[in-house]
RNA sequence: GUGACCGUAGCUCAGUUUGGUUAGAGCGCCGGGUUGUGGUCCCGGAGGUCGCGGGUUCGAAGCCCGUCGGUCACCCCA
């Protein structure tokens, strides 16, 4: 073995892969059923895109970056997530309005890899730009709730939040940063140094959250429009069916952030990464970028995570019939098995000119429901059909293997 | 960026304790047993620079150092 896949990164091969197909293809359903749109952007953006976008202050754009000079002399950075440049694109193209969109895709970060979290990685993303209505946060945090369900991840809760919005949340820092400094004492290192950088997430911190439980949470703290806002939420999320847990200490690492913050999580997964997807309402994030004013609300769900809570339960790849081919018959059965394939059936052939003995052999393996002998009998317009779950076997007409098949 | 554990066949692993001659098993893959018939069974085959580099030694998969990679946790987040 010469080559490997850079670290941190994956080769996702059958049979693992099937699962993947399932998910983006029951995605697609979803995001559609919603109403989204595709959006495709580039993979790579003008590093300041990230930098003002997700925020100078994180730790996503101070160290996890792959940040690149084009031969141009550009600065590019490969993107760590899907949000800047959906906004970046909406405002480029001078949309109005609203705009419901759906992509999946990798994006990377720099970091060391474990369970669940990889250097390039694949989200699926929704934003809903266009919108300050509750509703819109209720139509995504629902979509992204039912689409996991019907993924089957198991042990799935709904955690959701309001962090405030630039009017309330000076006041409410102000708060906090007061009560952090008295309890300076039970805090860790890294936790002093987000008191100055970002005291939210001191509220985060696996090791001090326990010891401030009497902490002052950002709810205590909304404003009227924000208090609203959030109660409105969730009296729509009740409406519509979506169970929730409303998490006071919930907080969110990227800058952009405001009222409506929200996680999926994978309770049964054993990993340290069981948030599953995250997300939240991002309304000056268009101006952060150096646009006019456009509220949007979205989440990113994390698909190698997906995949993660799932197990290993290996998915087949479905096959209807398995083409036999024997000596001086093969471009008859090239030829047939193409018009099977083009009547809808999944069929599939050895090119190999193997032995019958093999190819029945392949078509087992394969988990073929049916195999078709193209012999002898060809001549005569027949073929031998045979039902590979029974072993029951019978020469049928070609014209006939079309309905057989679906009878199997 | 910090720490712990681990690298032997495609996969899962044995062999390292006490260095000793040709490095093994199961599964998988390919072929034969039926020159047109799968799943079970029997037989055979392909496949390994023992992660890589250096050192110690008469001799290294095994001991020492380094390095790369993997896994998990911290951190961070999807």
């Amino acid at each position: 073995m010469t080559f490997r896949a850079p670290k941190g990164t994956d080769d996702i091969l059958p049979p693992v892969s099937r699962t993947w197909r399932r998910l983006l293809l029951t995605w697609e359903d979803w995001a559609a059923r919603y109403g989204y749109e595709l959006v495709l952007t580039p993979l790579f953006e003008a590093t300041e895109v990230f930098a003002r976008g997700t925020g100078e202050g994180t730790e996503v754009v101070q160290k996890q970056m792959y940040t690149f000079e084009d031969k141009g002399g550009r600065s590019l950075t490969l993107r760590p997530e899907g949000t800047p440049s959906v906004v970046r694109a909406f405002l480029e193209a001078g949309a109005d309005g609203i705009l419901k969109a759906a992509y999946w895709g990798p994006m990377f970060r720099y970091e060391r890899p474990q369970a669940g979290r990889r250097r390039q990685f694949y989200q699926i993303d929704v934003e809903y730009l266009g919108s300050r209505e509750a509703a819109a946060d209720a139509e995504v945090i629902e979509l992204g709730y039912r689409y996991l369900i019907d993924a089957s991840v198991p042990g799935l809760s709904v955690q959701i939040n309001s962090i405030g919005d630039r009017e309330c949340r000076p006041a409410y820092l102000e708060v906090l940063k007061e009560y952090l400094e008295s309890r300076r004492d039970v805090l860790c290192d890294d936790s002093l140094l987000r008191l100055t950088t970002n005291p939210m997430r001191v509220l985060d911190c696996k090791i001090c959250a326990p010891k401030l439980s009497d902490a002052p949470s950002p709810v205590d703290y909304l404003c009227d429009a924000c208090t609203t806002h959030y109660g409105e939420v969730r009296s729509i999320l009740r409406e519509l069916g979506v169970p929730f847990e409303a998490t006071p200490r919930l907080v969110r690492g990227l800058d952009y952030y405001e009222r409506t913050a929200f996680e999926y999580v994978a309770t049964d997964l054993k990993a340290a990464q069981n948030a599953v997807g995250g997300g939240g309402r991002y309304d000056g994030l268009a101006e952060l970028l150096g646009g006019r004013p456009v509220p949007g609300v979205g989440f990113a769900l994390g698909l190698d995570r997906i995949v993660l809570t799932l197990g290993d339960v290996e998915e087949p790849n479905p096959l209807d019939l398995y083409i036999i081919v024997t000596a001086g018959r093969r471009r008859e059965a090239l030829r047939f098995t193409s018009e099977l394939r083009r009547s809808g059936i999944r069929a599939d052939l050895d090119v190999e000119s193997r032995s019958v003995k093999a190819q029945f052999r392949a078509a087992d393996r394969r988990g073929a429901a049916g195999a078709l002998v193209i012999g002898d009998e060809w001549s005569e317009g027949r073929v031998v059909a045979k039902d590979l779950a029974s072993g029951h076997q019978e020469i049928i007409r070609i014209e006939e293997v079309e309905a057989w098949t679906r009878r199997l």
